[in-house]
DNA sequence: TGCCAGTTTGACCATATGGACAAATACCGA
DNA sequence: TCGGTATTTGTCCATATGGTCAAACTGGCA
């Protein structure tokens, strides 16, 4: 029978997660060196490499975490079949959440896919197609019921994504035009309400 | 009188930086080296660091031609101050051709900024900011004339960038999930269409 | 106490890569 | 043809970095 790790294993784990997770989304794997994440992680490189046996596994690790992180929100969109405004309002204001408080995981995400993601291509394909082909499904029964404009789906999720995940991989920017982040309050709350408001105005059936 | 440069000689500055345009907006600045874009631009490692003193000036002249592409469609936008509908509608248009057209470009771009722009923020700060005051106001003006739903210009440029934008950057995605691009000239059109219809919808005064 | 698996470390190495440099070559005007 | 400038190339080097390895250490348990 396997031991379980202990403790300390498990929070050193982590903790190399985390510092790798920082490093990464801002410099790339490439731009990233071991020694400093090890470095930020308080531990020698050679011990990280005990718990990883290479770079580029770590890395995919990270991205593993990731994926289902940012996939959390999404499996929770329209859960419980409630009226398509309040889903979507809801889906908003989660996404809008989690650019927020894992804007790192957002642009980590953002940095893999623009490259092409090939280390998540395959995850994309099936465990990404399937949620999304199932969420597909409510939303064109949503159109069908004339509850919502006629749109593709698709490209609605698309739109949710491009436009809530922007706040966080394009922070830099929406700062320097703003001076603002949604860590202020004030402006979380007034994002989440003009994101909101054009959306489902745009997607109200005549 | 320095002397103009002779013809091959701008041919050859400009193929090393189309390849290092690809390689860059596939690899990052740190996952490509001066050796690829060399064999790239059918060239000797040498010869390019001729044309270019090193790897980050290179990276430099990129980003610059970049941005001057990227803020192409946005100095059009609404420039004649036709109606705001029209001008939407045109602006959203003319940057799903820059993601169709300049895809590497729009794809490095997102790069640079997700990581930071450490080489942009000067310009984003600067360039850009004016650029987007000025587009605010136009933007102000519609709303204050009641033509446009009460909305924040810049959350409202926010989102035309990051849904158009999207198409490119997150083309992958795109293709996993749908099996389309935007090279395909009808699907193109439903994107278009299906964006069009969400935002200007999403934005008539009431 | 002594054993052993799990953990940690420092020393070391192979390689990739940015870039310096000097020699060679092409081009061009006088 | 000649001289000089611009261009091109091959060679070489310093450094950074991913990763190996064997030795040392730790903690629990018989």
């Amino acid at each position: 029978m396997p031991k379980q790790p202990a403790a300390p294993v498990k929070d050193k784990r982590s903790a190399i997660l985390a510092a790798a997770l920082g490093l990464f989304s801002r410099c790339g794997l490439h731009g990233t060196s071991v020694d400093q994440v090890a470095a930020r992680a308080a531990v020698s490189k050679s011990n990280l490499l005990y718990y990883f046996a290479n770079k580029e596994e770590l890395y995919v690790c990270v991205l593993r975490d990731l994926l289902e992180a940012w996939l959390a929100p999404l499996r929770e969109f329209s859960a419980d079949q409630e009226d398509p405004q309040r889903a979507i309002a809801d889906y908003i204001r989660a996404k809008l959440a989690f650019s927020r408080d894992s804007a790192e995981a957002s642009r980590l995400f953002c940095l893999e896919v623009v490259q092409g993601a090939p280390l998540l291509r395959d995850e994309l394909d099936r465990e990404l197609r399937d949620l999304v082909e199932l969420k597909s499904g409510v939303i064109r029964g949503w159109v069908g019921a004339g509850r919502l404009a006629p749109v593709d789906p698709k490209h609605l999720l698309f739109m949710l994504w491009a436009t809530t995940q922007h706040y966080a991989d394009f922070a830099v920017q929406v700062q320097a035009l703003t001076g603002e982040t949604l860590a202020n309050p004030a402006f979380f709350e007034a994002t989440v309400a003009n994101l909101q408001r054009i959306v489902l105005q745009g997607l109200a059936p005549r």
